[in-house]
DNA sequence: AATTGTAGGATTGTTGACAATCCTACAAAA
DNA sequence: TTTTGTAGGATTGTCAACAATCCTACAATT
């Protein structure tokens, strides 16, 4: 008589509204659907193979997000940053990624993401000498998620997740697109370094320097086609 | 012929979504529908004199903000705080608090702020001493939500006011009610005094001091009857 | 007695139709 | 020429009905 199956694993409950809502955040993330674009609730519907009830609770959903932007009797919006949003989005990065660091660095917990924080950056550091920058930048928001995610709070890391997802839809029209710098992982991987050496001040210090100036950063962005922000035509 | 009318003041716009989701809000807010109650559709939307569908999308609104619970097929229940989650919300409170605090130090900001926190600290004064202690509460959430909302960042009091209805929702169950103490206004000028200083170090320790250990209140709240976290039948 | 199967009722999920709103184009009036 | 009014079409907002799912109670089986 064999054993009784015994799954370990729940069966996930998600209705059509969940289903829709995760791939409009894809397709928001991804740039399938570009900021300031309206989402027609007729073709999408039709496109999703759903009523529009379902579309539409998913779409409410997302708007609390913040990924998309509602004007009542005129339709559904993707999202666009201004350049006060961006600075307000690393101000809050800043201070998540500062509290992150802080916990793990004070809790003596900083081994294994530092070790974590290091395999990232080399991939990344492959990524870039290999000219795939848009890699590189997918990298770089892992890392960044990653040191988040290791202080264990799930409030943060929600938080941080819909901060990184506001920078993505910034990155192209503020930012210039996927930074295209080889020593973008050299910075990646003092960081952990740093990290792993358990000092809270100079782990509070190089991340401030690692963060950079938005402002700086828009400034280059708009006046510069060889920036080093570019959108890639390798992508 | 008089000059013509020239409003300020935007229409706005708000569809019965909008106005039930703040109506559902508030309702959580204040107690009126208890953490882990079922909201019944049904019954609700007679209730508001609508339809269950804009019922049900204010619904998934308030479920991505985190005061409502969806368990499809199930129903929507009020969310209900572990003291996991409180200690948590502790966390990421004083993430945000700390960064507020840092940037109104920082750009020397802190005249306007720090008179604000006194005149609401005096408010706070007169209603312990009349052992109001719901408006002492109410005052307390109000002081930490203006420090928040000094820095001046979308983002962070977005996240913070968040956070804050959690604490709410905490707060009988976990937390032992309202804090029942002569101290609360002392505590509060006394962190006014020291951000209008504006000494970065003595600011961030003290607000340190301030916030408590979340599970040292828990254990109080579990243990006493006579703590002075309990909830006040003047209320 | 414990387990399995079934039916009924309550509630949630989805659909399609109708109502409401907005926008655009065009005509009429000043 | 500019302003105002109107109609039509497109899209969004809401409603009521039907479908799907879950839970509970009870009966049948082991």
């Amino acid at each position: 008589m064999p054993p009784a199956i015994k799954s370990q694993q729940r069966v996930s409950r998600m209705n059509l509204s969940g289903q829709i809502a995760e791939q409009l955040r894809e397709d928001v993330l991804t740039g399938a659907l570009l900021p300031n674009a309206q989402l027609n609730e007729k073709e999408l519907a039709l496109s999703f193979g759903v009523s529009r009830g379902p579309l539409r609770e998913a779409m409410q959903r997302l708007i609390q997000e913040g990924l998309l932007r509602s004007e009542p009797h005129r339709g559904v919006f993707v999202a666009e940053m201004s350049e006060a949003d961006l600075t307000d989005i690393y101000f809050v990065r800043a201070a998540i990624e500062t509290a992150a660091a802080k916990q793990l660095v004070t809790s003596r917990n900083t081994e294994t993401i530092s070790s974590q924080l290091s395999r990232i950056s080399e991939k990344m550091d492959k990524a870039v000498h290999a000219k795939r920058w848009k890699d590189g930048s997918e990298l770089d928001f892992e890392f960044h998620r990653s040191l988040v995610d290791a202080a264990g709070s799930k409030r943060l890391s929600k938080t941080y997740m819909t901060v990184q997802a506001e920078t993505r839809l910034s990155l192209h029209r503020l930012m210039g697109g996927y930074r295209r710098s080889e020593e973008l992982a050299e910075e990646h991987f003092r960081f952990a370094d740093i990290l792993k050496n358990g000092d809270l001040t100079e782990t509070l210090d190089e991340l401030d320097r690692h963060f950079g100036d938005p402002v700086a950063i828009m400034r280059r962005a708009r006046h510069s086609d060889s920036s080093e922000y570019r959108k890639s035509s390798i992508e």
